[in-house]
DNA sequence: ATCCGCAACGAAAACGTTTGCGTGTTAACA
DNA sequence: TGTTAACACGCAAACGTTTTCGTTGCGGAT
């Protein structure tokens, strides 16, 4: 068991200064050559690399951003952090992720651990529970402690900070507008309860679309799932999509915020006798495995979750590296709130089978 | 903007040593009362918390493990990883992660990058790349130099470190008989190439089910897919597995070796008209999200991702905290190679609408 | 008055780097 | 011969902690 060889090891055995040995390493033309060439080859021959953690400590950086998400077992949220990773990589930095597992104090406590020096920045997607409590205070103070954040897909607009997201309006409008397009009279939605911002957009994409074609929505036609049904309780999902088909016998399209939601309501309807695209065309919100491997496979609306990571991942080593100049400037807070850039990623409809 | 507040500051303000400080913060019974509190409040109040680099290079541990995978977009993975950061959260640990995007090259400078000081311990599931020039340097190097590993699913016997698995052999052995005992007589399988270490072991157990109900195994009854199909290129797959059909038809029943297989597999025979159980009973292997929502259901050997996870945090944990104590006892290597477990996970079959 | 012990605190080293500055040696130049 | 500049290198501070080993002052015992 060797140990990784350090500076000073190196120097000892050289009998020369430490001072002497990095600045070799550095190829500093302060040493001679033949001293250089001397300690190269021994750092070399004993596979030297610099601690990380010393560097970090002296530079006051990590070189490492923290992810912060709900939810990892989720195709969306992975192909994020995929993207995050490859320009991270890029760019010489490391992630480190942290879940909240959708809850608020989990949230709070990985924000604080990884913010005590472990992470130069955070990349994060808010979780349900922060949602609903619209309890902030830690995004805030974080903030303020000079740690940049950007936020993805779930954003508030009430903490200033860089966000990517998808036009979830826009894509939700385009997506119903096909529907409409396609000759669907009685358009159903399913959708999540109201605080979460992604489902609030994209039930109000569905009503604005309705509405630019004249059509009256029916309350009747919107199915609010409650989030008490996790992912995992496939039965009552069905059960209480079933019944929502069963009172309202003319729908013939359904339009779902996200996939699992759409895919399942495709399920009830073949059990109901309906056939997909024929009787009832759908689309689902989030493109991701389900959608391409469904049977009819699933027209959705993707959301580049690759993209947004790696437009996610730019924006904060951006603003990282250009906070390093930045240090005496101190606080123009002015000029400083200016900056925050909001990317939009456009969604783009891929239409596969359960249209027509 | 105001920059966390560190030791050095408050004693400062307060007007004490760095030593004080530190020590009335942790409690220690040498600073009188009243300072003590002093000093609490102060800090309280300025919301101090000790800087983990520091932390880090002081205690020589980071208290975060290095997690190290082919990919993330992956319902295994991901599965494995929440696995990973429930125990290590518990225990006081952070996970970094790193891609390796099944590259032998990435997989290494990933390594690399992290062995330098940034996590204590790495758990990591070999790349197909690695697997295949079989060149694992860099793993008995990072174990050289103090860093343990723990493996998982796809491991290699030449590495001396813990290993969680699951038993691929006796999971297929399984999953064939219940097709042998369900009647089909014609048992097609459909697997990797064999460097994969769990194709080839699902392919034994293939092979030991047959030979146990004496049925003889036809070399044209097995697919092995060619990687370069990645995931993506659904078509290639679609159309390799008709081919394979086609030129058997005989099959009444098929195991993949993951999900997608299988459920491409049953995609096509539905193309082909056959009926799913009737005419051709399928499982796969990896409970994933597409098993649950295919249509008929999936019958799966499920592996069990977050035990898996949680079983490897457990044991790199166990050893980093024993490995504390264990510096003085320096190279017993002898007793050292007797205390490397591997953890079998066992494997479950999970019953759906695929069989009969 | 001397010694001891204890309470309460400080100095400094250590973890592994980088870097500004100081210093000694040498050779060139006046 | 004395001055100087270039060269090659060492010292020490700094990043933020923890911890060992002092050091101080003071009350009580002798």
């Amino acid at each position: 068991m060797k140990r990784k060889v350090t500076l000073k090891q190196i120097a000892k055995e050289l009998d020369v200064s430490i001072s002497t040995v990095s600045r070799a390493l550095s190829n500093s033309k302060e040493i001679g050559e033949e001293t250089r060439e001397k300690i190269q080859a021994f750092a070399r021959f004993y596979n030297y690399k610099p601690n990380n953690i010393a560097l970090s400590l002296k530079n006051r950086k990590t070189k490492t951003i923290g992810i912060l998400i709900p939810e990892i077992v989720h195709h969306f949220f992975s192909t994020v952090i995929r993207g995050i990773e490859i320009v991270a990589n890029q760019r010489g930095y490391n992630v480190i992720i942290g879940l909240s597992n959708e809850s608020f104090s989990k949230e709070v406590i990985n924000m604080e651990m990884l913010a005590n020096g472990s992470i130069d920045g955070f990349i994060l997607s808010i979780s349900k529970e922060t949602l609903l409590h619209q309890d902030y205070h830690h995004f805030k103070e974080t903030i303020s402690q000079g740690i940049p954040i950007v936020m993805f897909d779930r954003v508030v607009n009430e903490i200033d900070c860089d966000k990517v997201i998808v036009d979830d309006f826009k894509g939700s409008v385009n997506a119903v507008k096909k529907l409409i397009t396609n000759g669907c009279k009685n358009i159903a939605l399913i959708t999540t309860m109201d605080y979460v911002s992604v489902g609030r957009l994209r039930t109000q994409g569905y009503l604005q679309a309705l509405e630019d074609s004249k059509i009256h929505a029916k309350g009747d036609l919107i199915l609010k799932i409650d989030d008490s049904l996790v992912d995992e309780d496939i039965e009552a999902l069905e059960n209480e999509i079933e019944q929502f088909f069963k009172n309202n016998n003319k729908i013939d399209a359904v339009f779902a915020v996200n996939e699992l939601y759409a895919v399942t309501a495709m399920k009830v309807a073949r059990k109901l006798n309906f056939q997909i695209p024929e009787d009832i065309q759908v689309i689902g919100f989030t493109d991701g495995v389900l959608s391409k491997h469904a049977r009819p496979s699933l027209t959705t609306v993707s959301q580049h979750g690759q993209k947004m990571g790696e437009q996610a991942a730019h924006l904060l080593i951006d603003r990282l590296e250009l906070d390093n100049d930045d240090d005496e400037v101190e606080d123009t807070d002015f000029e400083r709130d200016m900056n925050f850039k909001t990317v939009v990623i456009e969604t783009e409809i891929i239409e596969r089978d359960s249209t027509k």
